[in-house]
RNA sequence: GGGCGUAUAGCUCAGUUGGUUAGAGCGUUACAUUGACAUUGUAAAGGUCCGUGGUUCGAGUCCACGUACGCCCACCA
């Protein structure tokens, strides 16, 4: 039954409609798949921001995860792909918060917590379709049954709870530390959501008591008592520590006390400083370490606070300038250096420059010994399931990343003070303090304001969408899930997290392998911003030249932990491929007698069939091994190549001389639809409609080798090329049209001795130029039988100079291999080298040492019958 | 300041515990081509594998130092 077929694969026509029956047939979900599946597969899907768009970081992590997902479900897992949305707290409000503003005019505080909470719930609710939407275009098999969003209710009870167990067993306490406060969005930020920008401002020198001191920052010098030195500092060794000194200061004279403290760089400036314990980390813990007194300069609200008497109420930008000015009255004053260049903290989720203050928090403890890790502590406890290879990080060089970061972690400031997301739960009546999810029973209890960091609900993400705290069958059967892919940049972020929190609340580790991709680059590897215009919109792409095509162009080229490069010139490229495989298809489904379904590998009759066979078992079994292991550009890049460089070029085309292929055909083609479907599933699900089957593509058990590679057809077969390209050269050279009945003799000799067959076609290539040459026109005495017959007819005489040209390179070759062949025998005999080497090695060389002598051989041959 | 990387063709990058005579895609050039392919084919040109030493029978691969670039972390007031 011949179809009629397109000429040009158009994904924009079936894409949607692929997707849908996908989705339908229900096999997303795990519960669903045809046959007993014991072994399951799961990776959580790290939630996009619920109020976010697709982007190109977003459409390398559905690729990856995708293909690992489907390779997995074809493999007869039990595959869940479990996905979900983040609420993504500080983001999500200020965005809403910003809208409130442009809109109406209004801030949060003109609305209420309530009010407010309800309109953003609102906005999430709406804009969180359009993400989903965007995750399906790509082609991701996720179990949309399963979804989750961060603040669904049962995830909320995993928080409540998780943070119970914590602080039931002494992990999380209230204490009050040095913050990163945001004064404009009125909370605070982890250290890892901190950007510095350079800044260059003056750096002023005054003159406190006998001491010269620096700073950038004299607006929060009011409260300076303490002058700190490093013990070691031979400057100052009259000074002894505790001493007190009487000197005048910003607003008169005051007592200082002399703090000697290791954590003093005495290169830098004068070797002396003074203390704000209240606005500085560093000199919060030098505070700490001699119990001195801490005094608020600066309000939560970024304005001085009474203690700057005449300064009090002023943004401390206003009174710096003013405070300047009045030491210098003062002949305070002693240089400025105006070429200073320092860091200032921003909130990369906000604009606000940080401020530092002490404040009341909750936070994780990272350090207190746990009963049931046997004393050791969370952070150890992280440390520890890597190194024993529980977790496997990929790139490798990540595990050293993160042993690092562990080793120097401190404990985690779980606390923020916005109104969007998990509050934390803890009720508080008078003195009393009630930990737990629910209100306790009475009247008066007031909840903690605050909210959670996000990356406390986030670290919970692997088994609160399994149901965790109850004992699920989806917990069991799918936690520890097998695969967490996500971005290199947030490994500290979220990967540790899971990794402290689940070790810790199920005693077991959250994945068993990190896949961390790179960052999407541009063309010439500048980051894609929309400031510069260089960023590629995964959209775009999918519209223009399909999700098959942008997929590959993310898969192939991009190893774990490196960037890639993204251009939309590459995404055309495997446009191009994606349309070559089509038209395979399209010429081999048009000219089969009968489209059909081949299971079993048909017997090889010829040469071309025995070595496309071979080729194609070898294809599998490095797939096969190198999924498994992780390494997806390589599998994509090598059934690239046979697809191209093999199929296309060399057995359909052999196939339109030698006939009676069409088993062969449909089984490689039906072969290499499932070795495609985890890379390009659109296509390679649409193409498989046209083979005759109601069943789905999706579900197509992986691949397996079939009969063994025959290596001497794989040799041989080179050889046939090398002899066809070579012939097509020579006319190519001497202008005269490519000769397919050539071809055909050469692929498909009448006579079993294949070689020896190839040889009498070069040498009656040359005895016939020989003949012409002569120009006596003689007929060739012995007889040069058939092929003579053939070749004489393309032959010119011209074709002489490039059979001199073949023999220089031949002779050229017969050198190069001559020197290999010495090189190997000159190895073997060595005798470090037999003692040394690896057996294998060793054997491995006397085999290559073989090969390339026999190869010497043939070159030597071909060359005596071309002369 | 501490840590982790990267440097291979004009461009973007592979190169698997050291073992052929270093590869691919794109681009360039030549030739062929209207075909299953307006998205095709065959080939060619193009390399000091950043530099200098070292280990080894053998180094793009391992080591040391240097140079250039990138990223992450950090308490320099």
């Amino acid at each position: 039954m011949k179809q009629d077929i397109p000429k040009a694969y158009e994904p924009g026509v079936v894409e949607d409609d692929i997707y849908q029956t996908w989705e339908q047939s229900g096999f997303f979900n795990p519960d669903n798949l045809p046959g007993k599946r014991t072994d399951a597969f799961s990776i959580t899907m790290p939630p996009p921001n619920a109020t976010g768009v697709l982007h190109i970081g977003h459409a390398v992590m559905l690729a990856i995860q995708d293909l690992v997902i489907r390779f997995a479900r074809m493999r007869g897992k039990k595959a869940l792909w479990l996905p979900g949305t983040d609420h993504a707290a500080i983001a999500t409000q200020s965005k809403v918060e910003s809208l409130l503003k442009e809109q109406e005019h209004k801030t949060k505080h003109d609305l209420g917590r309530e009010q407010f909470l309800q309109r953003v719930e609102a906005y999430v609710a709406q804009s969180r379709n359009t993400i989903k939407n965007q995750v399906k275009k790509m082609g991701s098999s996720c179990d949309w049954s399963r979804e989750r969003f961060t603040l669904d209710a049962d995830v909320s009870l995993a928080v409540n709870e998780a943070f119970k167990q914590m602080y039931e067993d002494d992990l999380i306490y209230r204490g009050h530390r040095i913050v990163n406060w945001d004064p404009q969005l009125q909370t605070t930020v982890s250290d890892d959501e901190l950007e510095y920008l350079d800044q260059r401002s003056p750096f002023y020198y005054f003159q406190y008591g006998p001491f010269e001191i620096g700073t950038a920052r004299p607006e929060t010098k009011f409260g300076d008592k303490y002058v700190v030195m490093h013990p070691d500092d031979t400057r100052y060794q009259g000074y002894a520590h505790g001493q007190q000194l009487e000197l005048e200061w910003i607003n008169g004279t005051i007592t200082a006390t002399v703090i000697k403290d290791k954590a003093v760089d005495m290169e830098f400036g004068t070797g002396v400083m003074t203390i704000t314990p209240w606005h500085d980390a560093t000199d919060f813990e030098i505070a700490e370490r001699h119990h001195l007194d801490k005094e608020q300069i600066i309000g939560f609200d970024g304005k001085l606070l009474p203690i700057a008497r005449e300064f009090a109420g002023e943004s401390i930008f206003e009174a710096r300038v003013k405070i300047v000015e009045k030491l210098k009255q003062k002949g305070l004053v002693t240089r400025i250096d105006n070429d200073y260049s320092h860091r200032v903290a921003i909130n990369s989720r906000g604009e606000g420059v940080i401020e530092p203050q002490i404040k009341e928090q909750w936070f994780v403890s990272v350090n207190t010994p746990v009963k049931k890790f046997g004393g050791k502590t969370l952070r150890e406890r992280s440390l520890e399931v890597v190194k024993q290879g529980d977790i496997t990080i990929l790139p490798g060089r990540f595990e050293k990343i993160y042993f690092h970061w562990l080793e120097n972690l401190r404990d985690w400031c779980i606390s923020r003070q916005i109104w969007y997301g998990h509050r934390i739960p803890v009720y508080y009546r008078e003195k009393q303090m009630h930990v737990g999810g629910e209100l306790p029973k009475g009247d008066g209890w007031e909840q903690d304001p605050d909210t959670l960091d996000t990356w406390f609900s986030s670290g919970l993400w692997t088994f609160s969408t399994l149901g965790w705290p109850q004992k699920t069958q989806d917990l069991k059967t799918f936690h520890p899930t097998n695969l967490m892919e996500t971005g290199y940049d947030i490994i500290f972020f979220w990967v540790a997290r899971m990794i402290i929190m689940s070790t810790y609340l199920l005693e077991a580790v959250p994945f068993k392998t990190v896949y961390l991709h790179g960052l999407v680059r541009d063309e010439q590897g500048k980051k894609m911003s929309k400031s510069l215009g260089n960023s590629i919109d995964p959209l775009d792409t999918i519209k223009s030249y399909g999700a098959d095509a942008t997929r590959l162009s993310l898969l192939i080229g991009s190893t774990p932990g490196n960037d890639m490069n993204m251009s939309e010139a590459k995404v055309a490229g495997y446009r191009n491929f994606v349309n070559k495989l089509w038209n395979i298809s399209r010429y081999i489904l048009m000219n089969v007698a009968e489209v059909k379904l081949v299971e079993k590998q048909p017997k090889p009759k010829t040469l071309a069939d025995a070595w496309i066979l071979s080729e194609l078992n070898i294809l599998i079994e490095a797939a096969t091994n190198n999924i498994e292991k992780y390494n997806l550009s390589v599998v994509g890049e090598k059934v690239y190549e046979f697809t191209w460089n093999k199929l296309a070029d060399w057995y359909v085309e052999i196939a339109k001389i030698e006939k009676d292929k069409d088993a062969i055909l449909l089984y490689i083609l039906q072969t290499l639809l499932k070795l495609w479907h985890p890379y390009t599933p659109f296509v390679t699900e649409e193409i498989w409609k046209k083979l005759g089957t109601a069943e789905l593509l999706m579900i197509q058990p992986w691949p397996e080798i079939q009969g063994k590679v025959d290596v001497k057809a794989q040799r041989d077969f080179a050889l046939v090329q090398d002899l066809i390209v070579g012939v097509r050269n020579i006319r190519a050279q001497a202008k005269i049209p490519p000769a397919q009945k050539l071809d055909a003799l050469v692929i498909a000799p009448k006579k079993a001795k294949l070689i020896e067959e190839q040889a009498a076609v070069i040498s009656a290539l040359a005895r016939l130029n020989q003949l012409k040459v002569a120009a006596s026109g003689a007929k060739p005495k012995e007889s040069l039988s058939v092929i003579a017959a053939e070749t004489q007819l393309y032959l010119p005489v011209s074709g002489m100079m490039d059979i001199a040209a073949e023999v220089a390179r031949l002779e050229k070759e017969a050198v190069r291999v001559e020197q290999f062949v010495q090189h190997l025998a000159a190895k073997l005999e060595n005798q470090r080298f037999l003692e040394r080497a690896p057996k294998d090695i060793v054997d491995n060389e006397k085999v290559k040492l073989i090969e390339h002598q026999d190869l010497l051989e043939k070159i030597k041959q071909q060359l005596a019958s071309l002369q």
